[in-house]
DNA sequence: CATATATTCGAAATTTATTCGATTGACTGT
DNA sequence: ACAGTCAATCGAATAAATTTCGAATATATG
C-alpha cells in the first residue's frame, strides 16, 4: 500500500489547484505555479502514476435532477463477522442513492449518506435494504438541513513537507 | 433558486460519465453517448450554464500526503440561534482538515468529517475549535475505519425523467 | 569538485476544443 | 395533415491545448 511520497512545494500547489477546480487546463496550472506547460504536464503525470492524484469527479446539482432531500443513516450492526459485514458494506455502497459510507468506531458502526426524491423514497431504501439484513440491529435517521463538502488541501499554504525531512 | 430542469436521456448519460471521471475528453464523451463532438460540447456548455454541472474536483490520496487518520465528530449544539450557529458553521467549514459538514436533525446537530496526521492532531482540532465555542454543548468522536465516497448518478440507467412528463 | 540524476524548457507535432452556418428533426397551432 | 417555428445536430474550419522530445539547466551524490 502506497503510504508516503516525496512532494515539494510545487506539487502541493498543483494538487491544491486541482482539488479546487479539476477543469483547470494544464496551461493555466502551469502559469499559476510558475512552470512551463511541458514541465507542469510532466509533474501531473508523475503525481498520477505515483498514486497521489487518484481521479476527478464532476459535481452535479442534485436538486436540479430531482433529489432535493438528503439524509444520514446511523446504523448499528450485530457482532461484526468480517465476511458478512464486508458483504453488507459492499451492497450498501452499491445503492445508487448512497453518496458515502463510513465504517466507524463508537456508538454507531456505520454512517450512510443518501440522497432521495422524497420521504417515501427514503422510507423505501431503509425498509428495502437496511431492515432486510440480519446484520443490521438498528437504524436512526437524520434529515440533512445543510451539507457542505470541502474540496481543499487539508493543509495551510506553504506548509507542504519538503524533501528535506 | 434553480430547482427543476429538463434533461433527456443523453444529458443523464453525459452527467453519469462526468461524475465517474471528470478527466474524460469531450471527444470521448461524444463517442460514448453517440453525438458529434460539437453537439456534445454544446450540451455540456448548456448543462453548466443551467447550473446542473456545478464544478469538478480532483481526488487526492490523503494517505500519500500525510493524513492517514480520519474521524467523524458528532456535535451537539445549544439553543439554535440562527446567527451564532451560522457563524460557527462557517468557521468550522473553514478549517482545512474538515472535509465535510452536515447540519442535521435528530440526536446530534452537526456531523463533521475530518482528516488528520494523528491522534494528537485530532485532539488539537477538537480542543482548539469545538471546545472553545459556547454553542458547542458536547462532542463525540468516532474514528473512521473505512470510508467510501460514491461518485455516481443516484439513478439507475435509463431512468432519467424525460421531457415527456 | 566532478559525476550522475532529475527537472526544466522551448519548439514541433499531434490531438483536441471551439465556432459557425447549413441541415435535419421535433413541436405548435390551425 | 400541414405549414411554420424553434431547437438540436452535424461537419468543416479555425483556434487552442496537449503531448513528445532533445538540449540545457539545476540538483543531488560521492
Amino acid at each position: 500500500m502506497a503510504t508516503e511520497v516525496d512532494l515539494d512545494r510545487t506539487d502541493f500547489a498543483i494538487l491544491r489547484l486541482l482539488m479546487k477546480d479539476a477543469w483547470l487546463s494544464n496551461k493555466e496550472i502551469a502559469a499559476a505555479v510558475g512552470l512551463a506547460p511541458s514541465s507542469c504536464h510532466e509533474r501531473i503525470k508523475s503525481l498520477r502514476t505515483r498514486g497521489v492524484l487518484v481521479s476527478a469527479h464532476a459535481e452535479v446539482n442534485l436538486q436540479a435532477i430531482g433529489f432535493p432531500l438528503e439524509a444520514v443513516l446511523f446504523v448499528q450492526l450485530g457482532k461484526l463477522e468480517g465476511q458478512v459485514v464486508d458483504k453488507f458494506l459492499k451492497s450498501t455502497a452499491a445503492i445508487p442513492e448512497v453518496r458515502g459510507v463510513f465504517l466507524v468506531s463508537g456508538r454507531f458502526d456505520l454512517l450512510v449518506h443518501v440522497v432521495v426524491h422524497d420521504m417515501e423514497h427514503l422510507k423505501e431504501i431503509i425498509s428495502q435494504h437496511f431492515n432486510r439484513h440480519a446484520v443490521v440491529v438498528r437504524v436512526e435517521t437524520s434529515v440533512v438541513f445543510n451539507h457542505e463538502a470541502r474540496h481543499v488541501m487539508p493543509l495551510a499554504e506553504n506548509k507542504g513537507k519538503s524533501a528535506i525531512s
